[in-house]
DNA sequence: TTGTAAGCGTTATCAC
DNA sequence: GTGATAACGCTTACAA
């Protein structure tokens, strides 16, 4: 097979004009721009019948500009990651941006090795979504590669909860976690348990202090025994379940880090004869639709997602010298998986 | 500011060789080069300090290759494509591939937009999971993109279940369907409404088709009546419910083409006080995490998506002249929300 | 307005 | 094994 590849010479030379012009008409240069006679319809006619689409590639390497965001996330068939994904991309299609998306699984390593391929890549803006590693020798790595990212002109927005290179966004994980203590407690609880999920991470951390500082505003404190460290899964609640289930001072709530720990915390229960809420009221955080299809639905504080997804792109887009940063905050909402504790 | 990117040039300076060495060293071209005396390490160690990575623009200009594959989904902040997607992001990984993902949010002129756009960054492969839309008006101008995209040396991997360019993969939508029907009409089920979805999705044609094959297996139809367009949200399900409360002949079954409708059909039912499955039974289509934690938990068909991620990505990286084509069935999932219509 | 030509940062093809 | 040097497909001064 001969090249099958078509080039903008190609469509210069069935225009019959230069590179350089086909190259103004295609990019509609300057609005005023418009060639002279039918110099324009003559390369657009030629470029549709050639079936041409300018090589990106190329394009980027001579203008040192991409139309590609990078995304990193922790996994996208996580609703929370998925619905925010959702939202960038639909948010970057509007400037005509095309997103990479990478799924760290929430390993450090391979999230330094994918913002380094992203780094490669040359997007205009990496949006971390990921990330907000507590420990120093985790997010150390990674927030250098995103100096030297920035360092050539890239902008970089963090979601992370923690320190973060370029823009901030914070989303309320802190105060919203605390607002969520509040509630349960003038709801008539006292003594709680706490699914935590993986301690490596901001976020929890973030969620986890939060509350546990709501429950401190009314002198209340979580024992050892009721924090239980874990994965993100379901199956991760439904151990809790079990946990407390047997526990000898059995929580009257329990607090799931994450809507799903929190489902599977509430699924656990029933399977073992639980009450939910009658006996143990049970909450989450996120407020991934999931929380509301459940029986009972799951009280549980909401981040808009949405309006993160889009304000990250915004970021994105501005190159100020000075890092911005922008906050979220989640809003509590109770629904029938709690109740005042049995008296 | 001056200059700040770190071209290889500048490592080849540093460490004293040529472009063309540091080139070799940097790609480990071939396995049995290292290079004579230090010339590697000096070279490794220039890049290392100057934090060089490697322009990827650059490289796929000049050896007509990238390391990116194209994604094109609905939506991700849906279940189904959301699982798709981590394991397409997830096998692509294995291959150091990178994923640019799109969202068409089921518009076609949407997805004839991205699939350029797409083409215009010269993917090893484009992965097309969207698509399928039943009428030639709409899947035409894609089909011919993905064409030329083939023609310049692409690689297409078409999960639409209707006609597609390049690889094929099938996901027993009709088999699944029609098992589906089966199984219920065993139950003992005659009559039955279908919550329908989208019409313009082959993915819905399938289903429908092969549900209706089932039943007219054991000489059932479904009254015209009791088709229930809609689009692909829990509120469609919702709605449906509602409509079949007041029908006239309420069907004793239910069937959502896709579980979040059908999930919304449970709830609605529900709160209109009609026991499922008591009254009504309901199924749904794919078996998404929620069909699971539902109460009652859904009765479904099950798609391996993991297994099809990963497949997807293998035919991508198969540059066979031959189109493959590669099938998926589906099991059906009997859980709570079937029962024996009552007496 | 248009064309000519010089890059953009790599890889690949040559000689050496 | 190594180093010049010509592509790769495009944008963008600079000249005409």
């Amino acid at each position: 097979m001969k090249r099958t590849t078509v080039r903008l010479q190609d469509v210069a030379e069935l225009a019959g004009v230069s590179l350089a012009s086909a190259s103004r008409v295609l990019n509609a240069n300057s609005p005023t721009y418009r060639g002279r006679g039918d110099l324009r319809e003559r390369v657009l006619a030629a470029a549709a019948e050639l079936g041409y689409e300018p090589n990106l590639h190329a394009r980027a390497l001579a203008s040192a500009t991409s139309n590609t965001i990078g995304l990193v996330v922790h996994d996208v068939s996580d609703a929370y990651f998925g619905l925010l994904s959702s939202s960038v991309v639909r948010a970057a299609d509007k400037h005509d941006l095309l997103v990479t998306m990478v799924c760290t699984y929430r390993d450090p390593a391979s999230e330094l090795k994918y913002v380094k391929l992203l780094r490669a890549q040359r997007p205009r803006a990496i949006i971390m979504a990921a990330s907000g590693y507590t420990q120093k020798a985790q997010y150390g790595p990674i927030m250098d590669e995103l100096s030297k990212f920035e360092a050539a002109g890239g902008v970089v927005v963090s979601l992370a909860g923690g320190r973060g290179v370029g823009h901030r966004m914070v989303v309320g994980n802190k105060e919203g976690a605390r607002s969520l203590a509040h509630a349960l407690v003038e709801l008539g609880h006292r003594t709680f348990a706490i699914a935590v999920g993986p301690t490596a991470l901001v976020t929890v951390r973030d969620r986890v202090d939060g509350f546990r500082q709501g429950l401190a505003d009314h002198g209340i404190e979580v024992a050892k025994d009721n924090l239980y460290p874990g994965d993100t899964s379901r199956e991760a609640g439904m151990r809790v379940a079990e946990a407390i289930k047997s526990s000898p001072d059995r929580p009257t709530c329990v607090f799931g880090v994450f809507d799903v720990v929190a489902a599977g915390v509430v699924a656990g229960l029933q399977r073992l004869g639980v009450d939910v809420p009658g006996e143990v009221s049970v909450a989450g955080f996120a407020d991934v639709p999931l929380a509301a299809q459940i029986t009972p639905a799951l009280t549980t504080v909401s981040i808009p997602l949405d309006l993160v997804g889009q304000q990250a792109v915004d970021l994105a887009l501005t190159e100020s010298a000075v890092p911005r940063t922008v906050s979220y905050q989640g809003n509590v909402i109770m629904r029938q998986s709690t109740a005042p504790p049995p008296a």
